[in-house]
DNA sequence: TTCGTACGTTGTATATTGTACAACGTACGA
DNA sequence: TCGTACGTTGTACAATATACAACGTACGAA
């Protein structure tokens, strides 16, 4: 019942800001918790998210599956690192020109960013952790919004806004390319498959409206769903979304 | 060899619109696919959708686990019925009033569904199957958008746009309050915890408008993040930025 | 220099998950 | 009436995160 012994877990936020006090006996550490990070990423980028399991990501870095709780309190605060390591990595444009074009640029690197790792977009919250990467991030994000005439809270609403947008279009891209290969389908397959039914099933007298604009949607976009449309389109109108608060 | 006894896996879209076609010879079934689902709903809303195992939800019908493969071909299809479910009950507030005023409506009707039904935001994809609940859900949204002047594919295009944000809006509510109870601190209590670390690490020189905006807006919202404010500020932005395309 | 102990490493083990498979029995159609 | 298609279910398996305890290393005090 002695307390002395206790190793506290680290906390997620000392583990962010790499705060964690170093070990003083014992064998020295072979792997740095960079090393784990960065080979979790590397898994994630090329065999998605799910194949990053502590088994796999032990083998991958030569150790037991045990030995990753050395450097990681679990699975969850893994990924939390990964994301930071992430948003602290990632290109950030210079900001120039109208407070549009400086924003369509924030859009545009954190949807590349979102697009280069599809992972991320699934997995990073809405809030993400405050770790040194998310704070870098959100310092260079706000820039884009400052001398506006818009105040603070607002500036936070508003960066939280469009990012919430890009986070989205990007989680929605990756999802309908992951389908797509799941399925092993391509469309026409798919529509020689379920196309009968549809047509028994979707008369134009219940669905006269979604019938015919699901129709031309269909057409309009080679795939059933245009990722890149979709950002382009939804970018659009969240920037003048954006332009009747910040040009009032 | 013989592929005459091959009892083909009922395809998605036909268990979403009933069309199976039923057995002849055989023990009687004594559920049906609705029973399993409603069940699932149930147990998604009162639990949460991780709480919907194949072995409990099974518990709660009073059968044995294997037995729901009977009616569900997978627990993936399990989940599209019920959403879909979900989408065929929904309220659907009559259309009336200013299109900002319908699509205010739309917007809040998806919210509301999703602030009841919690698990369902994170559910449910962009481009959700089309059963018979997302058809007549389509086809009512779609009227919000009629008479407009915008082309078919302009009205899918701010629909789908329109969701997205209404999507995204209850999901990171949602998470922000399940985040909130699994870590089992309030506010106060996550203060005390990692203020010290984050007052040593947080400068003012490194990150002058994140420290800024961030107080400010954590101070303006009770909590860390208040959901109601994002979704309130985030439809306001949205029906904006449609403005733009429809009153060009 | 020595030696106790804190701590890194790892093998084993457990509780959960989805679901494949085969046995069993029911009730329809010939 | 009876064969067989199909509903039901027990058992089984692979994969998950991670708890626990054994083992050995190397630091810090003697």
């Amino acid at each position: 019942m002695t307390a002395a012994t206790e190793t506290p877990k680290p906390n997620l936020l000392e583990l962010l800001w790499r705060a964690a006090p170093e070990a003083g006996r014992g064998p020295r550490k072979k792997l740095t918790v960079d090393e784990v990070v960065a080979a979790a990423i590397g898994l994630a980028d090329a065999e998605g998210l799910e194949a990053v399991t502590v088994r796999r990501l032990a083998q991958e870095l030569g150790k037991a599956p045990m030995t990753l709780y050395t450097y990681v309190p679990g699975k969850n605060e893994l990924v939390a690192l990964m994301l930071d390591t992430l948003f602290e990595r990632m290109e950030r444009t210079a900001p120039h020109g109208s407070w549009r074009e400086r924003l369509a640029a924030v859009a545009r690197d954190n949807y590349a960013l979102y697009r280069v790792h599809p992972w991320a977009a699934a997995a990073s919250p809405s809030r993400p952790p405050l770790g040194p990467g998310q704070c870098a991030k959100y310092e260079h994000e706000l820039r884009a919004l400052e001398g506006l005439g818009l105040g603070d809270v607002e500036m936070d609403d508003a960066l939280t806004y469009l990012l919430a947008f890009v986070r989205t279009a990007a989680q929605d891209a990756a999802q309908s390319e992951a389908e797509r290969a799941a399925s092993g389908m391509d469309d026409q397959e798919w529509w020689e498959a379920n196309g009968p039914l549809l047509a028994k099933v979707l008369d134009t007298e219940r669905f006269p409206t979604a019938v015919r604009v699901g129709q031309a949607a269909g057409e309009a976009h080679d795939a059933a769903y245009n990722a890149e449309h979709a950002f382009e389109f939804g970018l659009a109108r969240t920037l003048d979304g954006l332009a009747a608060l910040i040009e009032r």
